[in-house]
DNA sequence: ATGTCC
């Protein structure tokens, strides 16, 4: 990225300002390195995002933004709705509700490494993977219906983990104003066998060892020591969520003009927060987010029972289920008014800050758990949101490492099992049903995930608290 | 991300 149409605010955030039909600043967090690196496109895209009505205060990118469909992955905006706002299934991504878990084992490395290829193994055979993989639960309608209006709650209900995990999910893991009658049955029809499963991409399940603490304070409050051995899922809402977005994006390209809205970018559609269209979408988004979570619910419980197997010693317990493709109604402070707002964050983790009351009692005085995903094979991070995030990009934060490089250039580069020799030489063991998955996912495709934890601490998004390295990745 | 193009 040229850097030098832009406003260098402090040494990690720099300002495009306001020009033409941008309505507000776009701001970027990232140090120069990243910057500079940054695809040219991601300011593009965020500056386009800030000519969107009812934008409030600027349009933010986090360190691991790049280029994304519409809005840029790594993409934090606000809207208000008595401002003629808008939501934008594009703003939410095709993925909706694509997150990360991590679930804490009360096991050290030592205990678990005699038992690492079997438990790749058993991961692998009872954690479904890849394009169209189909899992263990198959829903009517009636159930269809209860999973999408009660979320990570319906599957605790149906037998799939503990109430006790509930509290540890955004939302209590249960998103509320899920309209399941807004979601069509052709979304419905994808989803039906697919629940508990992974799918593809940069979907994850991996066992991971705490091989750094930062932060003793926030660290002893989340559970996690030098040496602990965590697992972490990441997935989303798979089918269901796709044709979500896919079926509301072309509504909102087709209505755009009649509700007055100029598009700058086709693919940044959207609807008025106030209109039909944009009240079925939230309806039915939230219903994909309740997807999401009850698809991590599911595989925590298939992760319980491979443990209690091969590790029957090992007791998992849920830190935190964090969503980074969401749109949220949230209060926050902008130039000293509470405002509600719809803040969409795209690729881009919520992170509140101590005392919020969203985040869970015992954890409320360090502040809402950030778990950055990195890449295949490299270092994932759990972070901490701040008091001062808020006034920074409405309490978020980086999601992952962030590509760097396309997946057709990563295949080009690299062979799918030449990548699995070299991090199993590194004691890292992959399983996947996708050679070619695995060499588009290569550690090289992906910018380098310790600068991009160390650009949103140093520039005060969140806190750095552990450093989380791969032992067992099955890949999706 | 995605029944990797209904």
């Amino acid at each position: 990225m040229d850097i030098s149409e832009l406003i260098k605010c402090n040494d990690y955030c720099w300002e495009i300002p306001a020009q033409g039909k941008m309505r507000v600043p776009a701001v970027i967090y990232a140090d120069e390195t990243l910057l500079q690196a940054m695809d040219e496109k991601v300011a593009q895209q965020i500056s386009n995002v800030a000519k969107l009505p009812g934008i409030v205060q600027a349009a933010y990118a986090m360190p691991d933004a790049h280029w994304g469909y519409g809005f840029p992955i790594g993409g934090v905006a606000a809207f208000d709705a008595e401002d003629g706002g808008v939501v934008s299934a594009g703003g939410v991504g095709f993925d909706i509700s694509c997150g990360v878990r991590t679930l804490l084992t009360g096991l050290k490395k030592q205990e678990l490494m005699a038992k690492q290829t079997a438990l790749a193994d058993m991961l692998f055979y009872q954690i479904p993977a890849g394009v169209g993989s189909t899992g263990c639960v198959h829903l009517n309608h009636q159930e269809m219906d209860a999973m999408l209006q009660g979320g990570a709650r319906w599957a605790v209900r149906r037998g799939f983990g503990l109430e006790s995990d509930l509290e540890r999910i955004e939302e209590q893991g249960c998103m509320a104003g899920a309209d399941a009658s807004q979601v069509s049955e052709q979304a419905k029809k994808r989803q039906k066998d697919e629940m508990g499963t992974l799918g593809s991409g940069n979907h994850y399940l991996e066992v991971q060892c705490v091989s750094r603490i930062f932060d003793q304070r926030a660290a002893a409050a989340f559970g996690l020591q030098e040496g602990d051995v965590v697992v972490s899922i990441h997935c989303g809402s798979r089918g269901l969520g796709h044709q979500i977005g896919t079926e509301f994006l072309k509504r909102m390209v087709l209505e755009a003009g009649r509700h007055g809205i100029e598009l700058p970018d086709r693919e940044l559609a959207c609807a008025p927060v106030n209109s039909a269209t944009g009240q079925a979408y939230l309806g039915a988004m939230r219903a994909g987010i309740n997807c999401a979570l009850a698809n991590r619910q599911i595989l925590t419980h298939l992760t319980r029972k491979v443990f209690a197997e091969i590790l029957p010693q090992a007791e998992l317990r849920l830190l935190y289920d964090v969503s980074h493709n969401t749109c949220k109604v949230e209060t926050h402070e902008v130039e000293g008014r509470k405002r509600k707002l719809f803040v969409h964050r795209k690729g881009a983790t919520r992170a509140f800050g101590p005392g919020h009351p969203a985040v869970p009692g015992d954890l409320r005085s360090v502040g809402q758990p950030v778990i950055i995903g990195g890449s295949m094979g490299t270092a994932s991070y759990i972070l901490a949101g701040t008091a001062g995030s808020e006034q920074l990009a409405y309490s978020s934060a980086c999601h992952g490492a962030g590509r760097a490089m396309s997946r057709h250039a990563a295949t080009k580069r690299w062979r799918g099992r030449e990548v699995m020799d070299v991090l199993a030489g590194r004691g890292i063991m992959i399983r996947s049903p996708s050679q070619r998955g695995v060499a588009e996912e290569a550690p090289g495709a992906y910018k380098d995930v310790a600068a991009v934890v160390e650009a949103a601490d140093a520039g005060g998004l969140a806190t750095t608290v552990a450093r989380l390295e791969p032992l067992v990745c099955v890949k999706g």
